[in-house]
DNA sequence: TCATTTTTGAGTTGCGTACATCAAGAATGA
DNA sequence: TCATTCTTGATGTACGCAACTCAAAAATGA
């Protein structure tokens, strides 16, 4: 094995290929103004010795300020919060690399007010990474922006059709079915039937869950009997208004699967009723009240996609395609997770 | 909110505070020579402004260049090769940020083998992290390059006595409660016998999972009969004779933990004994193996630790201890994956 | 010769650090 | 006692780190 790295530096390759350190770099860049014959004598030079410029160096010469912007719904989730909190937690991290980070609240579920708001950022900001609803004006803005070259990264709900350079987040349908097999293997040969509390299915993510719930329950647990999806959009008192009919309407319920935020309302109405043999409760996003019902067994499962991991992501891609760097695919893909109480983090 | 930073540079402050850079460096390092006085002005100066110094400009100025030893176990072991693959794939990232990484590879089973590997390492190496037993005389090495100055990390398997500086891994109880819960919960109410196939417990990360799975199947799924835990030293061949054993002795065995590698062999024996009431089989770690039987259903449930995280973990860990930056405890924490077929990443 | 392409050289980026400087008090000697 | 040297602690200066960039020079071609 070889050594990886060298204390090599631009001067050194300039000096064996015979030519100055402004020509080095053209190459390495893939600027233009080099004759052919001297941009293969360069690659070999910098070949043969496996040089990579400084990291250090490169960043200093540039002196760039990277101003990004970060678009989030408007309202108390308890989820977005934690990818705030998370981007806080950075701030020494981005203040030391000349980055800033700008949070913009903005309502996502309202296209015309969402296309506002991410056409306001143009000229201002090198980069925004964006909660955003799936929706024609929206593609477009997001078009816009591209456009003007910003770069654009969607964040936790994606817009398929659009030239956003990146997307953070999860594959919601595979979520969905990863809720329904775990109700149906944790719910064993008991049937019965399933309630599905949603946010909202115009919110693309939701739609995707619930797919992808239908689609296994369906498929593989046919003794299990799906009611119709109910939305409460993400709000504890609808989400117990709602649930709480459904388990007046229906006594045979064994299972629940809440699909958004508003845990907690949801949570409340199958406390006040219980059921001797317990109901199998699957929900989303690890919060600390999430962490706090499996703990208690009132949640058998959490299905979850880890914010801080989702908040470093978007800044990392953010900053790579901004100082051209590599993005490190392994890295920045966000996994689902399945959290019960053994391996709560 | 207030801009997280700006373009101010140290001689900015230094202006400020009526000080010279040589000052300021002083302050913001904690080193000694300054009057409390002109330190407490400089302090206000650099709070006023919330000033950070580039990391950029200040890697370039040490102009560091860092050696990295991973410590890795002889042998075709599948989990260890994803995080040396992991490195690999690091190369570029690494080199332009002046670290070279080598791989050692040696037998950390044997104490006085890993003793002497970790016992070279001295002078040569900035940083190691180390796969490593849990044994008296390698803590002692382990202490010994730490009282060098040597920064250590444990990876995948934690020596908890010593004076390494951070461990890169799991909490293996937790991981084998996890296991437990797996088996209990996906099992429902059929009663049987459980069987547990290890590497070896003289390895601190088996005998830990162990311990966690009993505890847990012990206390709350009383109708499931643990086997003792029988030892293949992760070997399939010696793994699929042991299991085929188990089988053969014990016709009601409906669930199977294996603890450590290996899988391929319990698989094996497993899929020569069907029962019609298919058996529960979770296993750790998530290779092409797992990944296919979790496609077929062969396996049901995989408790995983991510090779890639690990791997830039442990790097990252390294190179913030060798130019002491802080460590983001959030991002470096390991977590305990459960990997079912539809959460497959 | 003039226009164009290719190449060079010098200056820039912000921080770290070895060394220089400087003031003030302590020790020394006549 | 007073002038001188020695310490010691506090602060400042100037150069180096390695790459980028722009204006100017050199080479090339028509």
């Amino acid at each position: 094995m070889e050594t990886l790295s060298g204390p090599l530096t631009l001067k050194d390759i300039a000096r064996e290929a015979g030519v100055s350190v402004a020509t080095i770099d053209r190459v390495l860049h893939g600027r233009s103004g080099v004759r052919e014959e001297t941009a293969r004598r360069v690659h070999e030079a910098i070949e043969r010795h496996n040089f990579r410029p400084s990291a250090a160096a490169a960043d200093l010469a540039r002196a760039r300020f990277s101003r990004f912007a970060i678009v989030m719904p408007i309202g108390p989730n308890v989820f977005m919060q934690l990818i705030l909190d998370n981007v806080a937690d950075m701030s020494g991290w981005l203040a030391s690399r000349r980055v800033s980070v700008e949070t913009i609240k903005t309502d996502v579920f309202d296209p015309q007010a969402l296309t506002a708001t991410l056409e306001s950022l143009a000229d201002r900001f090198d980069g925004v990474a964006t909660v955003a609803l799936d929706h024609q004006n929206v593609r477009a803005a997001i078009d816009d922006l591209v456009a003007k070259g910003m770069f654009v990264v969607t964040l936790v709900s994606d817009v398929p059709g659009s030239r956003r350079h990146h997307y953070v987040g999860i594959d919601n349908v595979a979520a969905g079915r990863t809720a329904g097999t775990l109700i149906g293997r944790l719910n064993g040969p008991r049937s019965g039937r399933i309630a599905v509390v949603a946010g909202s299915q115009s919110l693309r993510d939701h739609a995707e869950r619930i797919f992808g719930f239908q689609q296994v329950l369906r498929l593989e647990y046919p003794h299990l009997e799906l009611l119709a999806p109910v939305e409460g959009g993400d709000r504890d008192e609808t989400n117990a208004q709602l649930m709480t009919g459904l388990l007046e309407a229906h006594a045979d319920i064994v299972g629940v699967y809440n699909v958004g935020a508003g845990t907690e309302g949801v949570a409340q109405a199958i406390r006040a009723r219980p059921r001797s043999d317990r109901r199998i409760f699957v929900a989303h996003d690890l919060t600390d009240f999430t962490r706090r019902c499996l703990l208690r067994g009132e949640i058998d499962a959490v299905v979850s996609q880890s914010p801080g991991h989702e908040a470093r992501s978007a800044i990392r891609v953010l900053l790579a395609l901004a100082r051209d760097e590599r993005i490190l695919a392994e890295q920045e893909k966000i996994r689902i997770e399945i959290v019960m109480r053994d391996n709560l983090p």
